[in-house]
DNA sequence: CCGCGTCGTAAATCATAGCT
DNA sequence: AAGCTATGATTTACGACGCG
């Protein structure tokens, strides 16, 4: 438990970036909703739970996410098209 | 297809996203001074009196609007810190 | 109908982690 | 190691909707 909380109170004290996992899970939902990228509450709270983040985290990292794509859409052309190629191949199973 | 969203335009998926007015204000962010003066006033009171907010708009060089916004979302940030609070309580 | 409340967000900005 | 950029968090400002 102390561990535990230690660990929480040291993430608070020094921000460190996400897992290559966590970005994984939220890009492939981004880019399979690129044309409404707004998780409802409900899938906020699986989507932190699949990334070990908060709710909040994942709003977070949604609206950043969403305002830099739109500035920079060509930047994130390439990102676009490997999560796309990404998806396709997970909906043929 | 699962293609339940009428997707208007596949060129431009950005579109139908949410944006911001054009006619909206540009975030100015405040002194220093402003947010500690704003800060001590949300000690006194979470909420604004109309008299309350006329005086610190005025001694602020702030609009009774942006006082009052300031208070809204000051109110949303408390709650915020909240919930992380007892979140991280239990369990 | 008004005015202020919350909620969710846009957009700008801040802080700094982590590359190059 | 320094500088730079990407990334997560925070700060203003609204739009949408609710209540009295």
């Amino acid at each position: 438990v102390m561990i535990l909380r230690s660990r929480f109170l040291d993430a608070r004290r020094k921000r460190r970036n996400f897992s290559k996992q966590a970005t994984e899970v939220l890009n492939e939902y981004f880019y399979s909703h690129l044309s409404n990228p707004y998780p409802s509450e409900e899938a906020k709270e699986e989507l932190a739970k699949q990334c070990g983040i908060t709710v909040s985290q994942v709003s977070n990292w949604f609206g950043n996410k969403r305002i830099r794509y739109k500035k920079n859409i060509g930047k994130f052309q390439e990102e676009a098209n490997l999560y796309a190629m990404k998806t396709a191949l997970g909906a043929r199973q | 297809h699962k293609d339940e969203k009428p997707e208007l335009d596949p060129n431009n998926p950005v579109a139908n996203w949410i944006h911001a007015r054009s006619t909206r204000k540009k975030r100015c962010p405040y002194t220093k001074y402003q947010t500690l003066e704003l800060e001590k006033e949300f000690l006194f009171n979470m909420y604004l009196t109309r008299d309350r907010r006329y005086e610190v708009a005025r001694v602020l060089n702030l609009t009774e609007r942006q006082v009052k916004i300031w208070f809204q979302n000051r109110r949303m940030k408390m709650k915020k810190m909240n919930k992380e609070k007892t979140d991280s309580k239990e369990q």
